[in-house]
DNA sequence: TATTCGCACTTGTAAATACAAGTAAAAAAT
DNA sequence: ATTTTTTACTTGTATTTACAAGTGCGAATA
């Protein structure tokens, strides 16, 4: 089975949505025009302007009619309390990752209070966590969960520095749409308090998340432990 | 200035979405093909296709090549942490309200870390704190700063077991559009202790929030303590 | 000088057309 | 009867064309 090359919008969505998030357009900047959009990359205006629809939608960039289109920056919009996932929330900041549990496959029962289906619990699931570190100070541990179907090679890729996200939606054309989150505080229990080397005690905020994805029927889970001393968490709504 | 007729894939949406959260379309129901509609309603189909994209992207069908378009029913409701206020956040719990300091007017200087503008600080803001029960149990306690331009009434106004939001939103025609949150995990500090009847280091929620409306140049601030203990925020996102 | 007007640009809406690709059921072959 | 193939649908992608409408700037006008 081959892999479907990406449609032309697709492609151009990427482009530039990497360049306004290595900077190369600003908030503030325009965007080319659609007309030089489609001189630029040799595509007609219906399909340049969906690419740009999908920038609006995730809130890259505005538009205004007889203006252009113009760079919103990083969507902090979405930060993590919205859409996106950790790496695109934080910003320039400097964010290590520490695989602490290598992704594997193990059966599983419940995701942390959602229901799951019967045949992705027949599949069993993939199985990371992470440790997450701002500036070298840990601020983040999470335990993710995916289904495991179909995903090739996923086991094997890496993570280190690398948003699940984007790896989810370069590889496997999969995008996480919304989903569902509770979100609580609560005392650092033991394993936290080692990983974020806190005392006892220390207030913890804790995500438990459900994914759902461009990929009818597939959702996948995720158990975020923060510490909010130093970082707290930023989000529009 | 007359209002200019909204578009025909607007109409549609608005149709179709009608259609869906009245029951007419059930979960799981197909929507009429593409080309149906276009017979239908008379248009063409990139036109019927910008009014499913709509559907799509607000979550109430998702669409299948070659099968057609599934209604998922109606997106659920919006939490605490997207968008509404407390009161529509609930659902059908009992939702009491103490207003523990009167709507007051008072100067600011800062507003739970956003910045304000130079008008608004002249002109000082309205200060309000409440504390909100579910079934009884302290859950939410919230400050609320509204500046004090031309809300005529408003400190006269009773906010008992009512929305604010819904009181900008009937009286003075104030919509929240969107904001800005911080949100951190701290321990209970006297006050809180107090109000929520728990022991000292008991882990609190606290959200900091920059409420923007349709009115340009209007926001305001709310800094919200909860306790997690029995009833967690949950949030679409 | 200050104002108005027009022009050249931008994005917004809408149609007509073509072909690719996935789905499911009918039709044909085994 | 079972399997395979065809066929008639569905949505997905992409082009071409046309005009509407908002913006900003420069030229013409008062």
């Amino acid at each position: 089975m081959a892999l479907k090359e990406a449609p032309q919008y697709r492609k151009l969505y990427e482009k530039l949505r990497k360049l306004i998030e290595n900077g190369t357009y600003a908030r503030g900047d325009l965007l080319p025009s659609e007309n030089e959009l489609c001189a630029a990359h040799h595509l007609t205006r219906p399909t340049v302007r969906k690419a740009l629809d999908m920038l609006v939608n995730d809130r890259f960039i505005i538009r205004h009619q007889g203006k252009g289109s113009i760079v919103q920056g990083q969507p902090k919009g979405i930060g993590i309390l919205s859409l996106s996932g950790t790496t695109s929330a934080i910003g320039q900041d400097k964010l290590t990752t520490h695989i602490i549990v290598k992704p594997n496959i193990r059966s599983w029962e419940q995701a942390f209070g959602y229901e799951i289906s019967e045949q992705d619990k027949s599949l069993g699931c993939i199985h990371i966590e992470r440790l997450r570190l701002i500036n070298d100070i840990p601020v983040f541990y999470d335990i993710t969960l995916i289904p495991n179907l179909n995903l090739t090679r996923f086991t094997s890729r890496s993570f280190e520095n690398k948003s699940l996200f984007e790896i989810l939606r370069k590889h496997y054309q999969i995008q996480v749409k919304g989903g569902e989150q509770k979100i609580l505080a609560i005392k650092a229990d033991e394993r936290i308090q080692e990983h974020f080397r806190v005392k006892r005690n220390h207030p913890i905020l804790r995500l438990d998340r459900k994914m759902e994805t461009n990929r009818a029927g597939f959702s996948f889970y995720s158990q975020i432990y923060c510490n909010t001393m130093d970082y707290s968490l930023i989000g529009r709504f």
